[in-house]
DNA sequence: GATGAATGAGTATTCATTCAT
DNA sequence: GATGAATGAATACTCATTCAT
């Protein structure tokens, strides 16, 4: 983007996250020094969130981590690299928080859908999760590498994880033999349109049909359609 | 000293598209004249959906437009009054010709919906069109009047003019009896992802699963859940 | 998109000035930082002075004041700012001292208007101070709160103080009885296009006319046309 | 200014202003086109006035003229020599109005002094007329040629003629033996000054003083300022 | 480490000038 | 001759980045 700034690969740069987490963190000036890196990042991850790329100011950023601007720098050294630190922290988050969610037992694989729309929706019903498909979104355009990270680590996960539930059901016999690769990218729109929708029109919403009511029938809906025989309870 | 910038409502400039109604236009550059705003609209909408509305900067736009910097000024009085004049363009005309697939009449309501898929999809696979929901979305933040905009007459007329059909399709007892509204957002969300995710992965992706079978699938998928009796002919 | 510009009236921004009052200012930085408004502003009255506020470059004064063209943001925040602290600030100045100087206690009227001739000839014939009413006349259609100010703080002021002397030496029978308001404007013409005609023409003019002769001799023609008995010891 | 202007002296280009005075001018189309650089300079001459050489605009110029704004390079080849163009107009038509009035005989010198300033009043009042000085004295400093022409043609000459007059007043034993140069000079400050005040002041002030007062009492003071003995019939 | 003043390359916008019609 | 669309150099202002303190 900017001539002369050095760019550097997505994966490599692992000086920054510095923590550690298994050492009894000490005084309240040590702790504050550890947190920093992760303060500066969930404020960049907000401003980055509201104004996209280009128009956040490593100012705005820096005011409100609270911190002087040059500080950001101790950490990031530039503010590509803050924008890749903040989607790739908060993406490993979500990556891990759905697999771990996708991996919990139950009796049918219908019903283990029905449990990733109820993990998922959670997670990325809150407006700083939602940000992160937005800005791969909004900037993956011009960060390609990012773009790539976000296609592999997690809709390429994800959907394998799901792809697997789907296959499952339909070795069992309790799923229509369709393509599960097509199936799960089906199954995971609904909730990713309503982050997105959370996102960009609550502002200008007055009243807003909750997310919710929209999971649940998607849910019912998409089962039904699935399955070969409707589920029972089925409203 | 400097001019006010004048700052327009999104609805209310129609000045820009000032074509005469005469149909025998003679010279070249009265020819050129006439297209020129159009021509700056369509560069400026290629370079708004790569880069987004920051990242854009005028030399490119007018670079890809073939003319020079100042020109497009001579059209559009600043890079943000071109911004809107490329989302109310492109959007009014994805508007009048998703309105225009979704009156055909047809047999039952699911096949009413089922073509509704195959419009969408022809509207919005090209990517010139699928740019428009990624501004809707990136961008947006920045100019509530553009997200505003785009929701009261994209989103709020196409999920009204599909809630009717739902709406038919349930009293006339061909689908079950769910929430209209919450339906036809899960109807189009796929529609919408895939555009989406044209945009953003077809640049890093090597091997990319065609929309049409996406589609397809969808559209069996979505009729299975919502009707009483699955269609007959269904694979 | 870009934050509005703040258009300040001319009297309220005392901001900029922030002076801190601790006297023992060590480091040459900090010293360097204190200094730097006031810098500016002498960098930026000479390059006004010279050109006009319309063709004065801000790189132009940035280069005058050594520093770099942003710095001078760090400190007005636009150029219609910094040309209204300029006037603001040499005007300021030039009133006190020439308030201070007329306060000055005399033997007679007529001695106070003469030596008022003196001290208003020593401010202004000073081309920095003189750069004023030269600005004021050039710019002053466009900046028209600056015309008002000054028009009200200098002119106004000035003027009441001289033509409280005249009042008072027309009651003392020192004077003719004309009136004061006129008289005194008669009184600061020759002042003022003394110093107006210097930078004027100075550049352009050989051999020029010395400007004490001209004062003495608009003294001593204006008292003896204004006195009822010409003073005695005049040439 | 502008780099890679040709720059011309103001006294060699004679080509504009062709002119055929004497030819009896017949049809209106012909008149259009013969008046055509008169009715262009007097735009230029008001807009010029009222902002200055910079911040005017070749576009206001021409529609104020009502012309298209390449229309005025048919006349004159760029904005530099449209202004000069102005000045010299406007200048030479203000030198012989003086010049003309000023040579009308009277029974003293006094009173011939005292008509000139009725005279220079009239003309100088007419803010067309009046814009001419404050145009040299905000612009001159770009312009030095202008400068060095009005120096030379209309300060120079007029100083000239009414420094004879009071030359022969001394003569003659009707004034007082002071510097003829120095006079003449505070004779015309204050009625410079009063035009360059209704210029500047006018649009900022509610009520201001006629200037007819103000150069009635200008006259009588400066006359028994100078006059050996005082004119009879003085207020 | 932390700060924030300073820098200067980058960008939107203006406007004198040109020239095809 | 007249026009006004087109040009592109010029300029105000921004903001990522640096570095002396």
């Amino acid at each position: 983007m900017h001539p002369g700034r050095r760019k550097r690969t997505l994966m490599t740069d692992q000086s920054v996250t510095k923590r550690t987490p298994t050492m009894t963190e000490a005084s309240p000036r040590r702790r504050r020094k550890e947190a920093r890196p992760a303060e500066v990042l969930e404020a960049a991850l907000e401003t980055f969130a509201r104004k996209g790329f280009s128009a956040t100011r490593m100012d705005d950023v820096a005011a409100r981590a609270g911190i002087a601007k040059g500080t950001i720098y101790l950490y990031y050294p530039s503010k590509e690299a803050l924008f890749e630190a903040v989607v790739r922290e908060y993406l490993v988050e979500n990556i891990a928080r759905a697999e771990a969610a996708l991996a919990h037992p139950a009796p049918t694989h219908a019903e283990r859908l029905r449990r990733a729309v109820g993990i998922m929706g959670q997670v990325i019903l809150d407006p700083r999760r939602a940000a992160l498909p937005k800005l791969v979104l909004a900037d993956g355009g011009m960060f390609p590498e990012i773009a790539r990270f976000y296609r592999r680590e997690v809709v390429g996960r994800g959907l394998g994880l799901l792809a697997g539930i789907v296959r499952a059901g339909i070795a069992a016999g309790e799923f229509r033999p369709v393509d599960p690769e097509a199936a799960v990218r089906l199954f995971v729109s609904p909730i990713l349109i309503t982050a997105l929708w959370q996102i960009t029109f609550s502002p200008v919403e007055e009243h807003s049909m909750p997310p919710e009511t929209l999971l649940a029938l998607h849910a019912d809906l998409f089962l039904r359609g699935l399955c070969v025989s409707p589920p029972e309870g089925d409203r």
